[in-house]
DNA sequence: TAGCATACTTACTTTTTTGTTAGTACTTAA
DNA sequence: TTAAGTACTAACAAAAAAGTAAGTATGCTA
């Protein structure tokens, strides 16, 4: 589903070598692998207990966002020779070393989210808000 | 381009106000915002000169940008009633708030890109990089 | 009067990401 | 023998992001 030679994947690839914060986003950006991760830091977790603590992610998305997060190293999959099977995933050294940027980024933007909505109101609704 | 009630974007949208850090990269993240502000943290830019000193942007996709780093109050765009035009970016309040997490995020992946890439190596490359 | 410089737009195409639906494999319990 | 539980896969469709190519406006300068 990736064209090697395409203007966007080389653009991409360059972009990682060159620059530490898109090297980063590519292993932790995506629409769930923050979710992901931040579950995670809590404690290890089975497949299906991810699946029912993120509510709106797919099966398919869930499974391709930790397949990637393995791949880069970032968690730990862990599976049980049981029936019904049982898998957990959990935090690798790697992943948890990333803690503290996490929560920069997470504490970056809780402080300034209601901050840029309330800047985006009506100065009516401001007063409002105000009361 | 949006389809205000697509799955999609409905997931996105519920993301980025539950979750802090899902916010910070719906702001900071994508293709080469990245790089635009870590340009802009040296100083002040000119659009030609961002154009210049980012290989492989097109005039689209840095306006684009742009424009979206001053949406979020990122950026700031100062116009000088001159012919030819001068426009200049440069980083707001909130842009330089930023920056401790952008150095934390950029420190991260400089500092496991390398690691990452030995890992991926065979056994015999890595014998070569040792010596 | 044609060309130049700057900072963009616009219309369109390609590529990538995300979501939907319907399976699979294995074993135990009813 | 049929269903149930778990952790997935595969094929496909929709949406979003990124890229391409050509054009716009302004006033100066040759």
């Amino acid at each position: 589903m990736r064209k090697p030679n395409s203007t966007n994947s080389l653009n991409e690839t360059r972009l990682i070598r060159n620059c530490g914060m898109d090297y980063t986003l590519s292993i932790i950006g995506g629409r769930w692998k923050p979710t992901i991760l931040f579950s995670l830091i809590k404690c290890k977790m089975r497949y299906s207990e991810l699946l029912k603590c993120i509510p709106g992610i797919s099966e398919r998305m869930l499974v391709a966002q930790l397949r990637e997060l393995e791949k880069h190293g970032m968690i730990r999959r862990i599976v049980y020779p049981e029936v019904p099977p049982r898998v957990e995933y959990e935090l690798t050294e790697l992943g948890h070393s990333a803690e503290p940027m996490l929560n920069s980024i997470s504490d970056w933007g809780n402080m300034h989210r209601e901050q840029g909505e309330r800047a985006e109101l009506q100065p009516e609704s401001l007063a409002t808000l105000a009361k």
